[in-house]
DNA sequence: AACGGCATCAACCGCTCGGCT
DNA sequence: AAGCCGAGCGGTTGATGCCGT
């Protein structure tokens, strides 16, 4: 990081925790009377012993007159799950949908309600997936020699850049990559696995949400706004494409698509299961990318002759290199 | 009444981003 | 191009309240 002080509050003897209604009101009449300006110069200005970004967090989690107060409605949960969906853990991109609310407030509500909801519904909260259950966990030998190793090379290279994806251009080129016959005609998976007909639908199918989902969170990142046809139904680049709510028609189903980067298709439940209950939910912040846990997996040596296991069963014959 | 565990949420911290010099 | 700085974001923490025992 570039040479930022943090706003140490103690070495500068400047008010930490709880805010006092006095405290609340210096800051209101300031701001109505002046606009926040510089929230750093701000304090000083407003005879508050507070740091600017003390303030500035009061002010617009709590203070503005603009916030909403209370609980969340249902049409406002399920903006929040299908925003979810679509974006990530970008709470003030959700927040921007949600007037009134906070960007705060929405990860609040999203990490004490909505989380345990979905989980009860039995939906892993950060891929809006089904949760994956031991018998798939069962069968990753197979899908893994299915894809052939080749393909799996590939696949992290493409994901990669999709993961890091900050500009469209790069991140679009690996889509028309994915979508295009190039990868789809050259790729095919059946001519060298065994995988069972579902199993195979099911794996083509993680390249189209793969397309869907990238497509629509850059949609959503640019724009702000769902795609939308000149009949002012929305839009999407494939029919399973993420579900975002109008105010007009609240979804009733979260949306079945991973978005965030963490939350890329095929295997994070399986790769982050290692250690730990298969029903729990993968940490959101603990990997990037589905091939990043991959990384990190083989790079544990404890793992490593678990991994080693299941890629020995995992017909050798079929993980040469073409 | 007292205690412990859990849930909630305001506030903080560390980091990134983007504008400016 | 490099560095500085303000602002904002997302993850985490800690105080508080509630509930069950």
């Amino acid at each position: 990081m570039m040479g930022r002080l943090p706003c140490n509050n103690d070495e500068h003897g400047l008010k930490k925790g709880p805010w006092m209604a006095e405290e609340d009101q210096l800051l209101i009449d300031y701001i109505q009377r002046h606009g926040h300006g510089s929230w750093r110069a701000l304090p000083k200005l407003a005879g508050l012993n507070r740091c600017g970004k003390s303030c500035r967090l009061r002010w617009n989690n709590y203070l503005r007159p603009d916030i909403k107060r209370g609980r969340f409605s249902e049409e406002e949960e399920q903006t929040i799950i299908n925003l979810h969906a679509a974006l990530g853990n970008k709470w003030s991109a959700i927040a921007s949908h949600l007037p009134g609310r906070t960007d705060n407030e929405i990860k609040n509500f999203w990490n004490t309600h909505l989380k345990k909801k979905l989980l009860q519904m039995g939906i892993d909260p950060v891929t809006h997936l089904p949760r994956i259950d031991l018998d798939i966990l069962a069968n990753l030998p197979r899908l893994l020699a299915a894809a052939k190793f080749s393909n799996f090379i590939m696949m992290n290279n493409i994901i990669q850049v999709l993961g890091s994806g900050t500009t469209p251009s790069p991140t679009m080129e690996a889509i028309n990559f994915l979508a295009g016959p190039t990868f789809r005609e050259n790729h095919q998976l059946q001519a060298n696995s065994n995988l069972a007909p579902h199993e195979l639908v099911q794996l083509q199918s993680n390249f189209v949400n793969l397309e869907a989902s990238q497509h629509q969170s850059e949609v959503s990142e640019y724009h702000h706004q769902p795609l939308k046809d000149s009949n002012n139904d929305l839009q999407f680049p494939c029919s399973s494409a993420a579900n975002i709510p109008t105010s007009t028609q609240p979804a009733q189903v979260p949306a079945l698509v991973p978005a965030s980067p963490e939350c890329r298709p095929i295997a994070v439940n399986q790769t982050e299961n290692k250690n730990i209950n298969p029903n729990d939910i993968s940490n959101p912040s603990s990997t990037s990318t589905t091939f990043e846990a991959w990384g990190d997996l083989m790079d544990d040596e404890a793992s490593d002759a678990y991994w080693r296991d299941i890629i020995d069963k995992a017909s050798p014959q079929t993980w040469s290199i073409s």
